[in-house]
RNA sequence: GGCGCAUUCGUCUAGGGGCCUAGGACACUACCCUCUCACGGUAGGAACACGGGUUCAAAUCCCGUAUGCGUCACCA
């Protein structure tokens, strides 16, 4: 084992796999599907990926399906689904509600051996009706696990007194069947938020009860909405699936939510799957709870949007500006549409954004001339005299120039630079992107004329004339 | 309230007794590039929760206080 830090004083609980001795590694993803899956379950998935990859260990999907009431197939189908799309795999896979038998079996075997029992008792969410729960029969010790990530934690069991385990001898709950399965399924390490750290103790009296091995624990700090408090649908508990409609890349999700409150030894930031494997220690992850922050997911989306092959950007990018062009009932014309990808490119961060740029009007005049407002013409400063000499000027020398020049915005650049440079760049060159845009900011003029070719831009030059 | 966990710039963090005048990233501001916008570049403001110890020396070790969060189900 190597510490990459040092310390005689930190203590640095055992972190690696290798401690188990001959024995393999094993988690499990327990999601409930209760909703859809939230960035919480991405992040519990991360972390234990990341911990069974770097351990050549194997991960259990299991379906938490107990309360039959919640779990909806859609939403186990919609966790399976959103884990896959950020890339996560694992290798076996297991639904509780297709365990009862087995958990019946070892509650029966409980209550014979005496260490749990049956209680008739009136049932709290309907009044009046008469349960037969199971109670574990607590002996009240002292609880000490050690936590990988935050050292030993004890409890004092007798405050929980002879918990419930079971609604019934058939309808076992959560705490009961998680011991259960993590026992047969031979689990070696918990790892989980840190909202389970009070459910350990109970856990593990469960596990001694039913004389099973206690696993390793991990418990990770929750991450924040901007308030600070634990995600709910309300802070913002915001769904995988709401991300990947708003067009975030899915390795950009994963590596900020698993870069929030871990940091690899290399200090990177932009990490891929597998060099986060390599770089995982389950003792860097923090102790304290991190505020998600959607700008900082933002900018590790326009990263990896940055990254991305121009062509895969640039088929991406025509479906967007086809989809909100559309919608803006303007004419789509693909050819425009592929020049516009550059533009796009340094413009947005998140897919989304092409559509706040079209929805927003940026774009309209690449697909239609412009209406011109003659007082905006002249650069601030400037005359309706000057701007359209200017504009007659630059009509004269684009139209006797070769065609050509209008496929490179670079040649229509040194086609007027330097008559632009001579007679003043902002009052030859205002009047001539504006009367291209019809817009006090856009790109540059060149860049324009170059994207709508070079009747259109003959065409709305003369308009600007006639305007003034 | 009991129990548990945590606390470094607005946010994510580096830090493991002298290397800290506390470093980086996001965001923000200014400047440069530039007709405008965006991109890019450079610079800047901005933090050790508080109080006691221990030590020649504390962001770092100890104790206390405060604050925040979690949890106390016949949910998971």
């Amino acid at each position: 084992m190597t510490w990459h830090k040092k310390s005689s004083t930190r203590p640095r609980p055992a972190s690696n796999g290798m401690n188990l001795g001959m024995n393999e590694v094993r988690v499990r993803f327990p999601p409930s599907p209760t909703g859809y899956c939230h960035v919480g379950t991405a992040r519990m998935a991360i972390l234990n990926y990341l911990f069974a990859r770097k351990h050549k260990g194997t991960i259990v999907f299991r379906s938490e399906d107990t309360d039959r009431e919640r779990s909806k197939g859609e939403y186990e189908a919609d966790i399976i689904d959103s884990l896959h799309w950020i890339g996560l795999d694992w290798d076996e896979f297991y639904r509780q509600s297709e365990r009862t038998e087995i958990y019946s079996h070892e509650l029966d075997r409980l209550v014979s051996e005496k260490s749990a029992y049956i209680s008739e008792e009136e049932s709290k969410k309907e009044p009046g009706k008469m349960l037969h729960v199971v109670r574990l029969k607590n002996p009240g010790t002292l609880i000490t696990f050690t936590d990988l990530i935050r050292g030993d934690i004890t409890f004092d069991t007798r405050e929980l007194g002879d918990f419930v385990i079971a609604r019934s001898l058939s309808e076992a709950l959560y705490h009961f069947a998680v011991v259960v399965d993590d026992a047969l399924m031979r689990i070696t390490h918990v790892i989980r938020g840190d909202d389970h750290i009070s459910n350990t103790p109970r856990q593990i009296l469960i596990q001694e009860a039913l004389g099973v091995e206690r696993p390793l624990y991990a418990h990770y700090p929750l991450h924040l909405g901007s308030d600070r408090a634990k995600l709910s649908k309300r802070t913002g508990d915001v769904s995988v699936r709401s991300y990947r409609e708003a067009g975030f890349l899915p390795q950009a999700l994963l590596n900020y939510v698993a870069t929030l409150g871990w940091t690899p030894p290399s200090g990177k930031e932009i990490l891929s799957l597998g060099e986060m494997v390599q770089e995982f220690d389950i003792s860097d992850v923090h102790k304290s709870g991190a505020v998600f922050d959607i700008e900082k997911l933002r900018w590790f989306n326009r990263q990896y949007l940055l990254q991305m092959p121009r062509e895969e950007f640039e088929a991406t990018a025509q479906v967007e500006l086809e989809k909100y062009v559309a919608a803006r009932k303007l004419l789509w014309d693909p050819e425009i549409g592929r020049k516009l990808a550059p533009i796009v490119h340094e413009r947005i961060s998140v897919w989304s954004d092409v559509g706040s740029l079209v929805t927003n009007g940026e774009f309209d005049y690449f697909f239609s001339d412009p209406t011109l407002v003659s007082a905006k013409i002249p650069e601030k400063g400037s005359g309706a005299g000057e701007a359209r000499r200017h504009l007659t000027t630059l009509h004269d020398k684009l139209s006797a120039a070769e065609p050509e020049i209008f496929s490179l915005p670079e040649r229509l650049k040194d086609a007027v630079w330097e008559y632009a440079t001579h007679e003043g760049r902002g009052k030859v060159l205002w009047p001539l992107r504006y009367a291209l845009s019809g817009k006090e900011r856009s790109p540059d003029p060149f860049v324009i004329a170059s994207v709508i070719g070079r009747d259109a831009a003959l065409r709305r030059i003369d308009a600007a004339i006639a305007a003034l």
